[in-house]
Parts: structure tokens; sequence; C-alpha cells
DNA sequence: GAACAGACCTCAAGCGCTTGAGGTCAAGCA
DNA sequence: TGCTTGACCTCAAGCGCTTGAGGTCTGTTC
């Protein structure tokens, strides 16, 4: 049975060390078991199964406590997999909404920046007033978009 | 001149009353007018014009200390447009990363959803053995892409 | 005139980590 | 043998807000 240190298990996890300690002190791992002498946390591959998996749903935004529920289910096994998928797609939704909303945003930064580049190259006279209130009537429809 | 309640103002910025405070307390904007009775925030016109900017800049991701320098710069006019422009195609290329990044998670929810489905149906012996060891591939793909 | 509702106030704590300070332990080297 | 290095430890504070507790102020109703 081999050992990990929290180096490594951070490495293979791609969770900070910090974090690896904090889902332990809040539960969300089991206590792990620590070396004698030194009292460095030593992790097991089950461990690290764990980790991966909450890593995922890290990775996607998904909340602490439904992170909880997901490894709590994960044990039970077929009678759980209703709310697994439950989970799952209610955070896929979640996401797909969030994509909408970031190429809005991608819209109007981009707009906005080619505005700033113009003034910046200061196209003439008159310009500089003209691309003000432009700058104001983007953000007004950004802010009823968002 | 109109002054407002922090209520109005807030529905009109879509920005929470406390977050109005709190922008007040670090210095985002300048330090609000008061009623002399109540000591209540009284917002003008002008104050909505800032937070009108705050809130498009804050939905799109933009720290406290870009948005610092967005105000500042937005003072000063032409001079530092470049710097405007510069902070504005920084985040744009953020948000483009974040969407790619989203669509490869939504994918893998919908996957894994799907996986969780099959299980839920039960769909034959040995099935569940196979469902789990799937899981675990996706779960270090998911790993690996992220 | 007293009691109530509603909008506002300030202050403190919580979220899910990250960052930093300050200290211990174990191994390698002069 | 003492000294350095590096990986680890714990504890506390910071991020950008949000939420909640507890109190004040104003206006309305009985």
């Amino acid at each position: 049975m081999t050992l990990l240190t929290i180096q490594n298990a951070s490495q293979r996890s791609r969770l900070s060390e910090p974090t690896l300690r904090y889902y332990e002190e809040i539960g969300l791992i089991g206590p792990i078991a620590r070396d004698e002498r030194s009292g460095h946390r030593r992790y097991r591959e089950q461990d690290l199964d764990d980790l991966q998996v909450l890593a995922c749903l890290r990775a996607m935004g998904v909340g602490i406590e439904d992170m909880r529920t997901y490894q709590a289910n994960r044990a039970k096994g077929r009678s759980a997999a209703g709310e697994q998928r439950d989970i799952l797609t209610r955070h896929a939704k979640r996401i797909e909404q969030e994509i909408a909303t970031l190429q809005v945003h991608l819209r109007y930064l981009e707009a906005k920046a080619g505005l700033w580049d113009a003034r910046d190259r200061g196209d003439g006279p008159g310009e500089e007033a003209a691309a003000s209130r432009v700058h104001v009537l983007l953000d007004q429809l950004e802010a009823v978009l968002s």
C-alpha cells in the first residue's frame, strides 16, 4: 500500500495543498492518516479516488454541500442514482446559462474595447464627446442584459 | 436635482444595497451625501452613472483593483484610453477562456448524468460494476482536461 | 399620543478558499 | 556536531461580497 505526501496528493488531484487541508477540516474527506513521528499527512489510493471526484465537481462550480451529498450517495450505489443525476443536470443547466451570459459579456467587452481604441487614436474633433455618449449607452445596455 | 434612496440606487444599478455600502466603504465610489436628519444615504444622478459602470465591470468578473483603475482613467478621458482598452481586452481573453472551459465541463456533466441515469434504471447484472468503472475513467479524463 | 411597519443604519460573521507568518521535523552536508 | 534546506504543520487574515443581528428614524394608523 503506497502512501502519498500532501504534495503528491495535491499534484495528482490538482487541488492545492491548502484546499486538501480545508476539505479535511470541514469533513468533505475523512480524516487522513498521519505519519507517526512527523505528524504529516499520508494519503492512500482510496483517498485519491475521493479527491479526484471532488476535484471534478469543484471544477464545475458544484458547491460544498452538493459535493457532500454526492460523496455520500456514491457509497450507496444504485439506490441514490436518481439524486446524483439531479445534482449533475442541475449544474449542467447552470453552466449553460453561464455560457450564454459570458457570450453577451464578451460581445460587450469587444465593442467597448474598440471604442477606447478609436478614442485612443483620436479620430477628430467632436469624437471625444460622441464616444463618451456611446460609452454611457453601452453601459446601460449591458446593465439591462446582465 | 433628484436624490435617490439606497433602495432606488440599488434597483437602478442592479447592485445590492450591501454592495453599494461596500463600494463606498472601500472608496470605489466617493462618499455619498447623507440626509441631515436621518443620516441615510442620498444618491445623485452622477453617482448613478458611476455605479452603472461599476456594475458592468463587475458583471464581467473585473476585479476591484481594475475597477478602481478604470474609474480613475475614465476621468482622464483620451489620455488614458490605451489602458482602458487593455483592461477590457485582457478580460475579454479571460472570458473566452472561461467559455471554452465551461463547454468542456458541460459535455462532461451531460455524459455523467447519462451514466447515473442508466444506473438508475439498472440495465442488468454486471451493469453496476461496469458503470462504476466508467465513472472513475470519466473523472480522470475530466481531471486531465480541467 | 402610543404603537406599528418599513426603510435604513452599523457591526460581525460566513462563504470557499488563498496567502502569509511563524514554527517543527528529517535529511544532507561541512 | 551544528547548519541549512525543504517539506510540512497550525493559525490568522484577506478576498468580495452576502447574510443576519440588533438598533434607529420616519411616517401612518388607531
